[in-house]
RNA sequence: GGGCGAUUAGCUCAGUUGGCUAGAGCGUACGGAUCACACCCGUAAGGUCACAGGUUCGAAUCCUGUAUCGCCCACCA
């Protein structure tokens, strides 16, 4: 390989199928289980494989990858398990949507095994193309390893932690309101609810008191309730009030006869219920009467209420909206004849109405503004509608509170009075949960703090089915063979080959658990372990049991992502060497959904953490702040943006965004591709690629320079030049920080000082410095190619975790043309980078004196761009020749610096573009100069004094110099009035003074040799 | 309604426990085909740190309040 012949431009696509390709067959990105390194390991947040991954999931895996690719260079026993997520509800949706478009068939139209190979052809399509996506953008995950949470590892996770929630008890059946689609007859996830805003009314209805009561000398023989749904009226078991409303203790314990049907309901005590105030801000208690009709069967705040009083549950509605007396309501009153039954939901609300006017019953109707779901799907209002679910019990002790537990004693909030009643002193754990950013760990308390059961049922097809059968009718003989009576419990049991089955023989309740290892009773109902057992399965239909149609919710299977994917529950040795795993990368909105149930289940079937830290990264937006999503239009493919700008490109620029903040904003254009398409971009993305391609060419400059170099020799740092002892005492100073803020997830912070130390101190000025000296064989070019090959070699490895394509590319060609790398000590280079050593820090290699002097010298030299810039710019102000160089300047200055300064002249006058400089402590001023001072760290000055006579019109640089002085003028006298000030001097601390000081006399300083430039100026 | 975050240069953002003349990239202006890079090099201009109070010798930073924007959760009287 020439280093002549690469191109000039880092293009991106010759590199990274190659170098992806490279790795994978190395196998570099596999571990196994190595008790003799220390684990590091990262589950993927499974994507969803209902769409092809954003931005989002570009930023989320870049994070993962940087942290994996860093662990793996440290040498630590590093997994990266990917795999995807099935996502229940989103992907049913999906293929029912794109069903029903490209067919014109709904879901119901299929038997329900043909509708779930539907979606798993979909699954297997997204699922390929989301690992593809992963691959491209660099992720170096584990492949032997990838998993989906239906896979039949997962799967088996899923039975078994259902299983044994179920043994313990903490799965039990449950009323709840879902939300129901009367259209469509389905249950809707909360998601699925769209609210929309409805012009509607308040309906005050008046509910005659059984017997009158007396208020105060007057006498009540109605209560007023207010309501926005009449209709629902019929299902009315109560009517609540606050306790402080004053007229409570005269009504509380009274009853009502309800209209129509003629149901006396109590009169209770609840305070949810809004104390009227007409003047209220709030509009519940503007329209408030003080009094709540409760209907336990068609609201969800009602069903609270009627679980805390024990109120009856009338449900009056079919599953089609309609009226009806067939689901659970029987005491139905004058309701046939006003002809109730069977109408649909809204004509019922205008005959109740309509009723309740005729019968003067209708106190008032006020038009009313309020938002109401409706189905996503059918776009008709939704219906709170009560069924029967599976409940997982989290606010048992063994889980919630045990989460609770689990949190780092500092990011724990004491203060709270329940912190202090839920937590105990005891610690039962060794790691702790911490969360970065902090502030994500009261979301996290807050949460377990007011949990409420997990309701884990959804009426779908797409998921695992819940492992619960349930007995609908008949009986076993018991002269059955397979059959023997187990004990005088009622039971009937089926005993082979040591599985056991369990049915209770009346199908009345069972209290009993059954410790047998497939199947566990509870109730009527029992729960299998082992589906796949067709033999078992078959007897147990036999018996005319049936499984539960329901599946389980998405996030019970993402709940077991870290233990099932590593093979539980078998005790294998990759399950116990990386769970607890590292770190958790993911973002806020599923801290409650996700992060909290790992975190519950891990302690629960594990006793341990799922992972000791979580990162929590920021939400990607476009330039107005709005989410990134499909309806919108404003998303931007990963793909895209690889193509564009190349995956190293994009992975360094969302590296670069990641600060603390909670937001990323990113303005989004269009734009068209070379073949026509277009696509989503961002400008965002330029900082990446620029840094890409500097560092592309840096190398290549540095490779050029090492073509004729010879075999590196240990060299002693001491006695090397001044530059080259900057810029290793700078290298290992990157290195420290570089370190420092990957571990602490700073990675905006770790991108800034790798591109700082990059390109504004390799590039800018150690590669300008050491130009003169590569023209010139002998030693002192031989120390700087080893320098530059060390600088390069370092930098490529503190790049890589970011940057993986690119700097394994370069390290190749650095391997091809100088295999060996060293300096003080030599360097392990002969293994490709993404399995090298992660750069160390040696105290030895800082030089803060150096830095120092390099600094000066560095100022000193931008001073003289400076004073070139604006003779230049006067110059073609007035259509006179540019200088390239001025021809001479003289330097006024102490003994030390003189000593400094002439030992570099050459390297000023090169990069100061300055023919001739002269140094002299004692030099007049030429009329006509112009003077800058500089400072040094000793609070003596240096003065520059370049004569302009010659050059330009003086009467311009006069103004502009009268202009600075004024400017200093004013931080001046700031600067004194400081210092004068008495609380200041007695108050501040004398480190602060001194610098103050120091501060105010340089500025004086300066003021002088100003004042004195414009003297001689005239 | 509850919680969280943001407001700093034209744009997108840094700014660690309060302390040098508040920084970066892009954009702008001016100069530059100099043999790594024009996706580049050099120089410069540009900010009442949202607003109002307070604490302090000293506030972008801490406290209180206001405004605007955003996110999460809850929400059908």
């Amino acid at each position: 390989m020439k280093v002549s012949e690469l191109p000039s431009q880092y293009n991106p696509r010759d590199v990274e199928p190659k170098i992806y390709q490279f790795w994978l067959d190395g196998k570099y990105f596999h571990a196994e289980p190595d008790p003799s390194k220390k684990p590091y390991c990262i589950v993927i947040p499974p994507p969803n494989v209902t769409a092809a991954l954003h931005m989002g999931h570009a930023l989320n895996n870049t994070l993962q990858d940087i942290l994996i690719r860093y662990h793996r260079m440290l040498g630590d026993n590093t997994v990266w398990i990917p795999g995807t997520d099935h996502a229940g509800i989103a992907t049913q949706t999906v293929v029912e949507k794109r069903v029903l478009a490209e067919e014109g068939r709904r879901r119901t139209d299929f038997k329900r095994e043909e509708f779930v190979a539907k979606i798993q052809a979909w699954k297997d399509q997204y699922e390929s193309h989301i690992l593809s996506q992963l691959k491209a953008m660099g992720c170096s995950c584990d492949w032997d390893r990838t998993r989906f949470t239906m896979d039949p590892t997962c799967a088996r996770a899923v039975r078994e932690a259902f299983f044994l929630l179920f043994k313990e008890g903490l799965i039990y059946r449950g009323k709840r309101l879902v939300n129901w689609d009367p259209a469509t007859q389905t249950a809707l996830a909360d998601d699925e609810v769209e609210m929309q805003e409805i012009d509607g009314h308040f309906w005050y209805l008046k509910y005659p008191l059984t017997e009158p009561v007396e208020i105060d000398g007057e006498t009540i023989e109605y209560i007023p309730v207010a309501t926005t749904r009449p209709e629902t009226m019929l299902g009315d078991t109560a009517v609540a009030m606050n306790s402080r409303d004053p007229r409570a203790k005269f009504l509380v314990g009274k009853k009502v006869n309800l209209p129509i049907v003629n149901r006396q309901i109590p009169i209770i005590e609840d305070d949810y219920v809004v104390l009227p105030d007409p003047n209220s801000e709030d509009v519940k208690a503007k329209y408030a009467t003080g009094f709540l009709k409760v209907t336990p069967a068609h609201d969800p705040n009602d069903y609270e209420i009627g679980q805390r009083h024990n109120l009856p549950i009338i449900n009056v509605l079919a599953p089609d909206g309609t009226i009806s007396d067939q689901h659970g309501w029987t005491d139905i009153g004058g309701a046939e004849e006003l002809g109730l039954l069977g109408l649909d939901r809204y004509e019922a609300r205008e005959s109740i109405v309509e009723w309740f006017r005729e019968n003067d019953l209708l106190a008032d109707v006020k038009p009313y503004r309020h938002s109401v779901g409706h189905s996503y799907r059918s776009h008709v209002p939704i219906e709170p509608y009560l069924s029967d679910q599976w409940y997982v019990q989290v606010t048992d002790n063994r889980l919630a509170n045990a989460a609770l537990r689990a949190m780092a004693d500092d990011q724990h909030d004491k203060n709270t009075e329940q912190a202090n009643k839920r937590k105990p002193q005891k610690k039962s754990w060794e790691g702790k949960l911490h969360f970065y950013p902090e502030r994500y760990a009261k979301t996290f308390q807050t949460w377990h703090e007011n949990i409420r059961d997990w309701c884990i049922s959804r009426q779908l097809w797409w998921g695992h089915r819940i492992p619960i059968w349930s007995i609908k009718e008949g009986k076993i003989p018991a002269s059955d063979q397979r059959i023997k009576f187990f004990d005088d419990l009622g039971l009937e049991v089926y005993e082979k080959q040591n599985r056991l089955v369990a049915r209770s023989r009346d199908g009345g309740p069972i209290n009993i658990h059954f410790h047998a290892d497939y199947i566990d009773i509870s109730e009527s109902y029992f729960c299998i372990k082992d589906i796949n057992d067709r033999e078992l399965i078959g007897i147990i239909e036999e018996f005319g049991c049936v499984q539960d149609p329901d599946v389980l919710d998405t996030w019970f299977s993402s709940a077991l992502w870290p233990f099932s994917t590593l093979g539980w529950p078998e005790k294998t040795d990759a399950l116990e060497t990386w769970n607890p795993g590292s770190l958790l990368c993911t973002a806020r909105e599923i801290i409650t959904l996700w992060v909290s149930r790992m975190v519950m289940t891990n302690l629960f079937f594990l006793d341990r953490l799922p992972f000791d830290n979580v990162y929590i990264h920021a939400m990607l937006q476009d330039g107005q702040g709005r989410k990134m999503s499909k309806s919108l239009g404003n998303g931007v493919d990963p793909l895209d943006i690889i193509e564009k700008y190349g995956a190293d490109a994009m992975r360094y620029s969302l590296a670069a965004l990641t600060t603390g903040m909670q937001d990323i904003r990113m303005p989004v254009k269009k734009e068209k591709m070379p073949d026509g398409r277009e696509i989503n971009t961002s400008d965002r993305f330029d900082i990446g690629r620029n840094f890409a391609n500097k560092i592309w060419n840096a190398a290549r400059f540095t490779m050029m320079n090492l073509e004729d170099a010879e075999s590196p020799q240990p060299l002693a740092i001491k006695s090397l030049t001044r530059e080259d002892r900057w810029i290793i005492s700078r290298l290992n100073q990157a290195v420290d920080q570089i370190t420092t803020a990957i571990d602490t997830y700073e990675f905006a912070e770790a991108s800034a000082v790798i591109y700082r130390f990059f390109w504004n101190e390799f590039c800018d000025w150690y590669l300008e410095w050491i130009k003169p000296r590569m023209r010139q064989a002998g030693q002192s070019k031989q120390q700087a190619q080893q320098v530059l090959a060390f600088c390069l070699d370092q930098t490529l490895r503190l790049l890589h975790p970011a940057m993986p394509y690119l700097t394994e590319q370069l390290w190749q060609y650095l391997h091809e043309i100088y295999p060996n790398r060293m300096l003080d000590q030599t360097l392990v280079c002969d293994k490709p980078l993404v399995i090298s050593d992660w750069p160390k820090v040696c105290a030895d290699r800082c030089d803060l004196a150096v830095e120092q002097e390099m600094e000066q010298l560095q100022n000193l030299i931008r001073a003289f761009r400076d004073v070139r810039t604006t003779v230049n710019r006067i110059r073609s102000a007035n259509k006179e020749k540019s200088f390239n160089e001025l021809p001479f300047a003289l330097i006024r200055c102490g003994v030390e610096q003189a000593k400094l300064i002439t030992d570099a002249k050459p390297m000023i006058c090169e990069l100061g573009y300055v023919s001739d400089l002269k140094v002299d402590a004692q030099a007049e001023i030429p009329p006509g100069s112009s003077v800058k001072v500089l400072t040094c760290p000793s609070g003596q000055a240096i003065e520059l004094i370049i004569p302009l006579a010659e050059l330009i019109d003086i009467g311009q640089e006069k103004v502009r110099i009268e202009k600075e002085l004024a400017e200093l003028e004013g931080h001046i006298s700031r600067s004194e009035a400081r210092l004068a000030n008495e609380s200041f001097v007695s108050k501040a601390p004398p480190k602060v003074l001194e610098e103050h000081r120091q501060k105010l006399q340089e500025l004086k300083t300066r003021r002088e040799s100003l004042t004195l430039t414009l003297a001689e100026l005239k």
